[in-house]
DNA sequence: AATGAATGAGTTTTCATTCAT
DNA sequence: GATGAATGAAAACTCATTCAT
């Protein structure tokens, strides 16, 4: 008998890899090549186990959707108050789990990817339906109807705050980016 | 006899044409040909008159960050109020003229080439800087040190609602985010 | 513990999903991991038993010509006249055993393997010798020194009509292959 | 302006080197990069030309097929009697201009090429239809409603004397092969 | 000025084969 | 005996770029 149960650690690899590369080159114009490389395993095997280069594109940010929602619902959990829960949200988007360069650069390259692909858009609309839902579910007993809007208007700001980080030649600082979006929300729950 | 002074026909034709591919297609991995096609002329003479085809995309992006230059500079030369500063830069940044589907796409895609390309990043600091120095300087009058602050949230936020916009699935709508941009500064001017 | 006496049981097993591979695809451009799916074991003990994909391919071709070679021996030996040898060469040839569209689409690869390959050459050849002498040596108390000429025009007309009926999009029926080259021989004979 | 209307001599060039690969490997599996090598030209360049790789298979198999019908109209064009029709179409089979080993191969090849592929499986049809058709259109005054029957057959044998020849260590034989088929309509005439 | 021809490097993908267990 | 893991060579195909005319 072979070595068995290595497919989940090869494809566990191989996605890590994935980010690690598009974050490190800044672009999806990556090979399977370089991400094999980095995996430490060969191309054939990046394919063996995905199919193709797109499918490993789409598990790749697929895992970043799946690590940030992890992030956000084990802040609900122990959320108490709905300003708790909108910080909750807040503080998951911005956790410093996820908030590194190289996690950036792939989120960055993954929403652009959804202008042309039909799987990354799916995807992409499944986070920010979600995103929207938290936070106006979050906003609705502090702002009453006033929640649909502040939550669009929210999500925009996180994602924006992304973009300038992402893009900022400093170094990503989620605790700023949190204050911003917090201090934000602040003064319109107080207005 | 040649024809003289086609070049800047020539040129422009041909960024055009590549604004255009790239919002059809939403990915800059569009090829020469395709452009070339598009503003009727041979894939050799893009190549003629831009040297490659990074030169062309430079000169897209260069073009697209004019054209939202010169409508916020033509908002503010009239604009004779601090507010009015402020709302003209919004205007501007969502004018119905640089705010359709290809141009967005285009914006959205040149963003992300910031990330791997020294060229494009070095354009995108500039409309950045830019961008939050006209913010800043309108706002100096009206809160002061918070100027900094408010601006950088501004234009995150304005960043934000062009993924947004871009990403959804609905036909672009410049004068929702006009609002909303307007009645978040407006909120954080009375507070 | 090993099982013993796997060998043969194999070694048939992925003759049989060779030929049954090779008419479904219609072309010898399979995989050596079809061929050992359908029978039910890894790739690698495919291997293991035949040393290689060629090996594989030989040892299928040789199959078919055993088994086919088997029905005319087994036609022959209870023949009692030339006329009924010569029947008993053409019935074998169309045997409803052998004349399946996978059998006959394995065949029809394996002649025109014949082409490239060394060794499938020396099958085919040792194939159509043995056809024709079986064909001269029952003609010859017919037809005397024209058996030669005959047995290669009968030997072609069979090849002839294993093509048509392979290519043909109805089911093969080897009855009327039958009865043609009878027809035809008894013409001969005739005259 | 560059060098023009190189299109169809390329094309033919590519045509020609395609034929004569398949010739000389015995199979299908050659690489474009040969038959362009062979060409004189780049690999991109066939594909340029022809797509892919499929497409110049079939432009092969079209040709050889064209030249062959060719040979068989210029022969049925001066043809006087049935007798002569039918000598037409037999030696339009085996006329030197295409019974060449390499054209023979590629006929093979072909051949069971269309047990796998659509296409090729298409232009077989057509290839099938009309020279059985020519025969029998040509056998129906000298035999009447055994015209069918006589016609398959003869065009099994023509089919079946190809692939001997193909398979045949020596050199084909194209008169030997006309002898055969007009010495075997000749003996059933006569019946 | 302008074109279409032509190249060739680079990428994805497939698959026979090997091997440790 | 048997497996699934793993490799890497080979091939199709794309496309930016160059060039002769």
């Amino acid at each position: 008998m072979p070595k068995l149960g290595m497919e989940p650690i090869r494809r566990a690899a191989l996605i890590d890899a994935t980010i690690a590369e598009i974050g490190a080159a800044g672009t999806l114009d990556i090979t399977v090549g370089q991400i094999a490389r980095r995996a430490g395993v060969s191309s054939g095997l990046a394919h063996h186990y995905f199919g193709g280069k797109d499918d490993m594109l789409m598990a790749a940010m697929r895992h970043v959707m799946r690590e940030y929602a992890r992030e956000v619902r084990l802040g609900l959990a122990v959320a108490q108050t709905p300003r708790a829960r909108l910080e909750a949200i807040v503080r998951g988007s911005f956790a410093a789990s996820n908030f590194t360069p190289d996690t950036i650069g792939s989120w960055l390259n993954f929403y652009v990817l959804a202008l042309s692909s039909g799987p990354a858009r799916r995807l992409h609309r499944i986070y920010a339906k979600r995103l929207r839902s938290n936070l106006c579910h979050a906003l609705r007993p502090l702002v009453g109807t006033r929640a649909d809007n502040l939550g669009a208007q929210t999500a925009a700001l996180i994602d924006g705050l992304y973009l300038h980080q992402g893009l900022s030649p400093t170094v990503p600082d989620g605790d700023t980016a949190i204050r911003q979006v917090m201090s934000h929300l602040d003064r319109e729950l107080k207005g």
